[in-house]
This record gives structure tokens, sequence and C-alpha cells, in this order.
DNA sequence: ATCCGCATGTAAGTGGTTACATGATTCG
DNA sequence: CGAATCATGTAACCACTTACATGCGGAT
């Protein structure tokens, strides 16, 4: 449901081919959605299977032909209902958590191994953002709704690594500290 | 497979019935796991079908028979395993931040409720995690490393309700402003 | 009587991942 | 000449959700 709308969201803007959303997805969308190429594609397909988007083939002369899909009046209308549903949190289901939970049993230097690879991971995820985040502009919220919104998700990615690190700082220490103990 | 893992973890501590599991992921494990019951029924089969765990009928004398599961000796391997793997991140998917994202079409007073019903929600959340805080004890990670761990656990779980409320209010705030600028 | 908690599962559907498959153009 | 990018998709599989299905015992 939400990727389908993801993808309105987008075709909103710019109608697109599937390699766009590709793209997309991989760059302005990474913070927050992930989608695999065979689900756009797939899900493409059913937008247009429902009339929400409609194609238009772009003949390549010297490429391959362009799939271009362009939201329709329905789709529009779909795009704004998903926007005004009502909230629904994920379900929490993160791995390294779990992996915590029940690492009682593994030894002080096998944990700290485990969080360094966390943390790279984190700061890793952290410096990408904060580099698109260098780039962009920062408008505020008077002037430019859209791009000041947009501007606020990429800072709640920020904001959660940086808090997840600190975090991950907090569980090192303890373990450091309750082995001197 | 974080699935099964997570339950050899709990039958790692104590042996338990598919219901037992399915009362752990709703308490102990909800702020890092969540697992349907059909999820753990299924996936406990496949425990038992692959050597992991074994299973144990306890004849219910006023009451169904329990299917009791115990970890095997392969099973303790696996978790040992499992938790010695690289992490990896889950791809985050959060639609209400992906809500954000295309909000800008809305009007004020629709993008502030938005915001409102999340906040709820968050504020919820943590309330439920505060009040098992408030409840279990708090060692320090010299003592029991076991329960200083699922402590952790849950303080980080916290933490990100607490930061994403901090975020929701910076975003409150914007629209305000942006609202009367 | 009816609902809640205990206790077990199956069936069907949706969403997401991985691997397979093709072919042109552009850059080093 | 080989690798990367553009551009399209299919097939099979795995993970997760929702709805269906059953039956006992205790409380209101």
């Amino acid at each position: 449901m939400t990727l389908s709308r993801v993808i309105l969201g987008f075709l909103a803007v710019h109608p697109m081919t599937g390699y766009d959303l590709m793209r997309a997805f991989a760059t302005s969308a990474a913070y927050f959605w992930h989608a695999d190429k065979a689900q756009i594609y797939r899900t493409l397909a059913k937008l247009v299977a429902e009339g929400l988007a409609e194609i238009e083939i772009v003949p390549g002369t010297d490429a391959p032909d362009r799939v271009v899909h362009h939201i329709t009046t329905h789709g529009r209308t779909a795009l704004r209902t998903w926007l005004l549903a009502p909230p629904e949190r994920p379900a929490p289901r993160d791995p390294f958590i779990a992996r915590v939970f029940f690492a009682g049993e593994l030894e002080d230097d096998e944990i700290i191994a485990m969080i360094d690879a966390r943390t790279a991971d984190a700061e890793a995820a952290r410096d990408a953002l904060s580099a698109v985040r260098a780039v962009t502009a920062h408008p505020d919220a008077g002037a430019d709704r859209s791009s000041w919104l947009r501007s606020m998700t990429l800072d709640q990615g920020l904001r959660e690594h940086e808090e997840h690190l600190r975090w991950l700082g907090a569980l090192r220490s303890g373990i450091r500290e309750g082995a001197s103990a």
C-alpha cells in the first residue's frame, strides 16, 4: 500500500519511468523508504491496472524506449486520501536490538565487536545523510513548504542516527565498565 | 531468519509453548520485534524440522495439551552463530515520514492533525515503555549482564520515542510559524 | 448465557527479496 | 575491450498479515 502511494507521490511531481523511480528511491527516498526494482515495476503495472496511472511510450531514438508513467486524476485523489489516512506506526523489527537482548552469553570482546560494527554502520548512514543535507538548500516553512517538509524528513533521519550512536556509546561503556569492575 | 533466532533466544531461557511465545512477543520483545501467532507456530514447526528445537507434549489435566518446545544443542549453536553474525540494518520503511515527504499540497490544519495523531501515538508507545521500565529492576553491567543488556534495549526504545517526539514538536512549530508568516 | 483467557493450528493473500534474462550506449 | 549506466522486465521464493476454525474452563 505505502509503496504504491509513494510512487504516486513521485509521479505527482514528474511523470517517470520505472528506472527514474529506482533512482528516486535510491536517493531522495532512501532514508524513509526502500524499494526493490522488481517491486517498482510490479507496482507500476498495478497502478495502471487500477487507473491511477497511465503509460506513454516514448520511442528511444538511439536508446531503448522509455515507458513513462503519468498520474491520473484518480491517482491524485488516491494520493490525497492516503495522505489524510490515520497514521500507522510500523512494527519494530531491528535484528541488532534483538541480538543485544540475547547477548548475555557472549564474551565482552564479542559484544564490543558487535557494537563497533553497528557503530561504523550508523556513522556511515549518518554521514551519507549529512552529505545530502550539505548540498541541498535549507528553506524555511513559510517560503517553500514542500521543500521544507522534505528537508525535515531528512532531519528526522539524521536525528535518529545521532541518538542511536549516543546509545551505542552508552552500551559500549557499560560493557567496558562491567568488565573492569 | 531473525524471527527464528529470537524464538531460539527465548527457548534458551525457558522451554515454551507457542502461546507462551505469543505473550513474550507481546510484552518483553514488543519494542524490538513483532511477531504474529501464525508466524510463531509456523516457525516453531520449522525449528523442529531443522533439529534446532524438540517438542514435548504435556497432557492438560483439566486444560488442552501443551506443546512445549525445548532448544537442542544444535539450536544453541545456531543461536550463538546468529549472535556473532555481521549486523544488518533494516531498510527504513516508515509510512508517516513518507506522508510528511509528500504533504506539501495539504492544508496547514490537515498537516497539524496528522502530526498530532502521530504525537499521541508516540507518546502512548513511550509511556508503555516507561511503565515497563518503572517496574523492572535497573541492574548495572557488572552484576547481571543479561538483565542489564535487556534493560539497555528498553532504553533504546525509550530514547528513540523521545527523540521522535522532539522532532514532531519542531515540525509542528515550523508549520505554525510558516502559517503566521 | 456470553465473553475472556488458554491453547492449538490452517488458508489465502500481500509485500519484499534474489536471481534470471536481454540489449544498447558511453566512458576509460 | 571491458565495465558502468540506461532501460526493460519475469520467476521463484521468503516473510508477514488477516481471516478462518476449534474447544475447554472460569468469571460476570
